[in-house]
DNA sequence: CCAAACAATCTCGACATCAAGAATCTTGAC
DNA sequence: GTCAAGATTCTTGATGTCGAGATTGTTTGG
């Protein structure tokens, strides 16, 4: 095991160890590190974004557009794919984001029932600012972890998330 | 690499690759799936519970007292720190336990303001069989991994979770 | 003892999300 | 051409969470 501290994980396995040593509580070393690591980097994120007034939520839908490339549009059908919300909750975030400045709605000339979620210049400065943050911070975080660690890391995130 | 499939963190990676050449975006390999995999992780969870007639966030309350041991007792406060929610998201979760007849509320007798949160002989039941159901369908998912590479993730999600 | 600081819990209003369904438009079969 | 089925977006009501502050009780210093 080495001399590593142990975590929150740690100890929450050795009480069920302890009230259900029936359990087999592997699962729970890999899982619930896994939530609540996720939790954690909720927080960061929010921290990180705040010096560029976005919510995270503003952020996940900007990048999306932003990483599509010009001319930055998508349909809210594509965002709700992009992003793993509900169409309810895009059209209230495009709703906000719209009077923000940050995207702007567009007739779609393709299909009368179509909309492109359109990232203004201003949504432009906003997510690449919030990102060069976003990334510096991720990385001292990972500086943690040797590089070779870390691929494999990501090596079996990958496999865990085609099976989920 | 090998022969593994691509994910959806591969294609966004992609993406940024192509508008933001300039970025280093090791970091999204680790951090980004593991936030996307908790996403998933947690709409597995909410079908896993479904059976046992649990939400999520009661599942999070009764395990926290079911694994504190006899007499499965826990202040609100406790409850608190352990599932990572605020103190009004608190008495709003124990007010509905409450009303399931899952937990009761005893006062504390070493502190008239104090209040200890008590797993009913149903609550115990409850989360007993969802933990069962929870940790077999995990089971099943890590089999995807060879256990050594389990451990191996396991240990660098320990790592994480101290720097962050 | 008393007052002030501290602690534990609860109340309240704002907010983001979801699920289901409505409204509008498109497509394909006949 | 027309109609039914499908696709796209938006609306609505319910729900769970948060954050700030109120309430009640405890502790500590003088």
């Amino acid at each position: 095991m080495g001399p590593e501290e142990r975590d929150e994980v740690d100890h929450i396995v050795d009480a069920w160890q302890r009230e259900r040593p029936d359990l087999d509580t592997r699962p729970m070393q890999v899982l619930s590190r896994v939530s609540r690591l996720a939790r954690h980097l909720d927080r960061a994120r929010r921290a990180a974004f705040a010096a560029h007034a976005l919510e995270p939520w503003e952020f996940d839908v900007l990048s999306a557009l932003r990483r599509s490339g010009p001319p930055y549009q998508l349909s809210p059908g594509r965002l709700v794919t992009e992003t793993m919300v509900t169409s309810g909750t895009m059209t209230n975030r495009v709703d906000r984001l719209t009077e923000r400045g940050l995207v702007s709605r567009e007739p779609d000339p393709a299909d009368r029932r179509g909309v492109l979620v359109t990232l203004t210049p201003a949504g432009r400065r906003a997510v690449d600012g919030a990102l060069d943050e976003l990334l510096e911070q991720e990385r001292a975080l990972l500086a943690s972890l040797p590089s070779d660690s870390a691929d494999a890391l990501a090596d079996a995130l990958r496999v865990l998330a085609r099976h989920v």
